[in-house]
DNA sequence: TGGGTCATGTAACCTGTTACATGATTAG
DNA sequence: CTAATCATGTAACAGGTTACATGACCCA
């Protein structure tokens, strides 16, 4: 998966490992992580795929860099990925796995559980509002820029998701305030 | 993460690596998956931390089997992870990263990566109501049948999930089809 | 002179996936 | 007779995380 995402970076344009990183971070941060070191491993296999290649780039001032572009080969690659037909959802939710077995803790601690997700979610907006913002910036890039509403649409199943989320929790206090107050009566 | 899930499966009772494989299949199977490989794996530093212990079974007719058992130190383990403070959302999403880099395809086949997304949303929704089904069947196993409520939350979100990315992908199709419209009128 | 940015990585480790192997019983 | 279920794993590989290392420039 990362792989192909580096395969989408370099498509747009040519881009040292540092620069992937940085993108990274300034954009797919919120559904992708990677490191450094990740990235420098994963291009050097790409490269021994063929599906990208590299030239360095002699600077005055500034270490060597080593500049990587997408291949021909690399670009069939992408676009194969990009046909694929698996749009399964599995992935793992640590948020899920803390739920399922909060019966072990109190009723009070697990309400404190999901306030604390609701604050979290806050953070996780400011992440995406500064994702959007970098989207002008790079839009530039694009030959056409109208394919930035493919990146605008993962920004919007990033504020639905919190939004999402944040109802969710909200219910579970809920539910837990009842049970609180209901032993109250007893 | 996964033997945390796993300390918690004991922590309702003592079970065989197969039977914890099973569990996993019947009912967290939607936000956690795990292979045999890893669980006779996991268990067995689970048990080199002193967290399980595990005692072999000689029966007639079948395999030996081996039962593990949650210790005292993995209690303690199972409690200092659910008080841990790190209600983070990172995790990774295959389907944004698909949607990020769509624009080197065309909306006609765009518009059907979304279809198709929402068709999975059924699959999904189908292999949830059968861990709820599941449900009633463990909760026998509870001394406190009403702990249960945290199991029936992961479900709950689960639902939501599955309408909220319903929902994102209808506004993508929408947006699309209007962008498609728009090329026709020039 | 100290911290930030640019720029490269290595090493060790942990986690997850895929493929394979074995062997008995039981139900259709 | 064959497939499923119970029950155990090993081996190899792929993917991800943490920690560390180096070095020069630029700005305050």
């Amino acid at each position: 998966m990362l792989k192909h995402g580096i395969l989408g970076l370099l498509n747009y344009g040519s881009m040292t490992g540092y620069d992937i990183m940085l993108t990274f971070k300034n954009s797919l941060n919120f559904f992708w992580t990677a490191q450094t070191s990740q990235i420098y491993r994963e291009l050097q296999t790409l490269k021994n795929r063929g599906w990208v290649a590299d030239e360095s780039i002699v600077q005055s001032g500034k270490p060597d860099k080593k500049l990587f572009s997408i291949t021909e080969s690399g670009r069939a690659e992408l676009n194969r990925w990009l046909m694929e037909d698996d749009t399964g959802f599995e992935s793992k939710s640590p948020i899920l796995m803390k739920t399922f077995f909060r019966g072990e803790r109190s009723i009070e601690e697990n309400i404190e559980f999901f306030r604390r997700l609701q604050k979290n979610c806050g953070d996780f907006v400011s992440g995406i509002s500064g994702s959007t913002n970098s989207i002008e910036m790079y839009q530039k890039l694009l030959k056409n820029p109208q394919k930035a509403i493919y990146w605008r649409m993962t920004f919007e199943y990033g504020a639905m998701y919190v939004r999402m989320v944040n109802e969710w929790a909200q219910r579970c206090i809920d539910e837990l305030e009842d049970i609180k107050n209901e032993s109250i009566d007893d």
